[in-house]
DNA sequence: TCATTTATGTACCGTTTCGCAAATTAATTT
DNA sequence: AAATTAATTTGCGAAACGGTACATAAATGA
């Protein structure tokens, strides 16, 4: 259905279907382990084009960091709005969280059995002191993670007992902490079972209202 | 001090403080990114040296991971004497690590602003899937952590009103994947202050029983 | 003194790295 | 059909990569 009124060569790839396949490959073994000739061979696609349609390295890591943030988020939502409150639709989160960060990487068939975990918390952070934009990268995801973590409990309403107003925005945090400390248990081989149990019990320790 | 009975050449250079060296520079730019040449250049020892010190590159990778485990691990034992209870025993340890989260590492003076994070947490999990000896020493490293939180818990006989027993392993995980939370948060750029608050509130959430 | 042992310094190995220049191919526009 | 535009292919290149051979230097043991 893609429509090229485009004057010149059409492309011979998909830029979605081939950005997802970088993705997958940084994912694996992040930024500095992966080679721009492990993307040419995976992808199909040489060099000179990968360059032409994405830019250089760094521009299709951080595109790739985007578009995992970008899809978590949908997945998020979409857990929301077959909750019937806040508690759960923050475990249905979670466990749709964990189920991603447990499940094999499509790319290497090798690696099937190894968890992955979260894309941008297990591979990014090797990266900030060297790079600067993904460091930026980096802060900008996470702060939007903490955000609409802080956001869904400013927003309910459906639950009674809700936390004190000004303890929101640190819940928030605690959350995306929760989130982001599950996931790299994942990557370091913990499994999906004992992760749900640990989200469940952070869950609730954190929805618990606390009095000083 | 060192009495070297040895036979040959005595060494030029100390060993253990160019294992320190080595782990800073791995702490900054993670193993992929960090080359031999810079080691190489940081210690002033050449390779052929360093490798009949230390062994390959992943080995000295994973002396330095345990070099620093075991370092941070000193650090709680002392920030625990000094704590009359459980709960500011946690916080001296917590406040500690986000110390040094967010301290600037020594060997590059042009990253002095940038806060390192948890070496462990932020560098090692991007090469878990294409080195499986840094995988198992993640692994070990996670898992002695949330380990030494539980039994933590366990031997606490001051503080009255304590978790249920059967709640304190899971707690410990929690602890631990707070700590690790913290430390991507402190290497992606927030503040030691923002840290240290959400860390007191993160543990007295975890410390308050649930009921179920 | 001389053999032995260990560490150091230089120099190099083959491979891989990122990035690009030039030529080719395939489409659209006139 | 000719001109134009854009993507692909090939292959280059200079640098960096991990790792090692080999000769030299500095200690001990006999």
């Amino acid at each position: 259905m893609t429509e090229h009124k485009s004057r010149g060569r059409p492309r011979k790839f998909n830029r979605e279907k081939a950005l997802e396949q970088i993705k997958d490959l940084f994912w694996e073994n992040g930024f500095s382990a992966t080679s721009l000739d492990d993307i040419a061979k995976a992808t199909g696609i040489n060099r000179p084009s990968l360059y032409a349609a994405f830019g250089n390295k760094e521009d299709m890591y951080i595109a790739s960091l985007e578009l995992f943030a970008k899809s978590m988020s949908t997945m998020a939502e979409q857990s929301l709005e077959e909750a019937p409150d806040l508690r759960t639709g923050l475990i249905n989160i979670f466990n749709g969280a964990i189920s991603i960060y447990t499940a094999g990487l499509a790319v290497t068939e090798a690696k099937a059995d190894a968890n992955p975990g979260c894309f941008v918390a297990c591979t990014a952070p090797a990266e900030t002191l060297h790079s600067a934009a993904i460091g930026t990268a980096l802060q900008k995801i996470i702060s939007e993670l903490d955000a609409k973590f802080a956001v869904l409990l400013q927003e309910d309403n459906r639950t009674a007992p809700t936390i004190p107003e000004e303890q929101r925005p640190l819940v928030g945090h605690l959350l995306g902490i929760l989130l982001n400390g599950i996931s790299l248990r994942a990557r370091a081989g913990a499994s999906a079972l004992e992760l749900k149990r640990i989200a469940v019990h952070g869950i609730d320790c954190l929805l618990t209202p606390q009095h000083p």
